[in-house]
DNA sequence: TACATATTTAACGCGGGTGTTAAATATTGA
DNA sequence: TCAATATTTAACACCCGCGTTAAATATGTA
């Protein structure tokens, strides 16, 4: 779906999973922000809402700080258990 | 417990849980390997495995790199995304 | 030996996530 | 209007994590 639009049934196919299963994905997902459906005859296309995974995107990259310096610590902490 | 051995009794009290569900978090923390028991007349004493929360901060910070070059990707990504 | 205390185990229940099948719905074309 | 196709929804079931209560177990002491 990262490459554009695609048809709920070309989702389906090849995943071993059953129509109404994925369906629930993508219901989910579209509840979530994360994908945009359009209607094109009795098919529903799929695709990615940029502005969605932007939201998450962001939000970790403003994280970053955090698990840096907490790795940091991390190591340091080990590093001095080690020399007991 | 990150001061020193603690009687289960001690871990149960004050945390709104039963001592049945203290003793399955304790049994599969030891089960893990994190945590250590000792016995003492009719109490467990329960201390930390350094050995045990060692793998785990070495796995985490072993995927450091993953993570930072990740974050560059996404950055990156995000960027790109915006000039258009 | 029998009891009191500390802890664990057994049996059970609940809620959430996720799969299935069968029925419902939407849309297009004959 | 009816049938065919694409998809969704409803109803159900399963498994897992985690909590509870009640019974079992271990240990020290009278």
């Amino acid at each position: 779906m990262s490459q554009g639009e695609l048809p709920a049934g070309d989702l389906i196919h090849g995943r071993g999973m059953s129509g109404a299963a994925i369906s629930r994905h993508l219901k989910v997902l579209r509840q979530a922000g994360l994908i945009k459906q359009r209607v094109n005859g009795p098919q529903r296309l799929y695709s990615i809402q940029p502005d969605g995974l932007r939201a998450i995107a962001d939000w970790t990259i403003s994280k970053r700080e955090f698990w840096e310096t907490s790795l940091d610590r991390l190591e340091a902490a080990i590093l001095e258990d080690e020399e007991q």
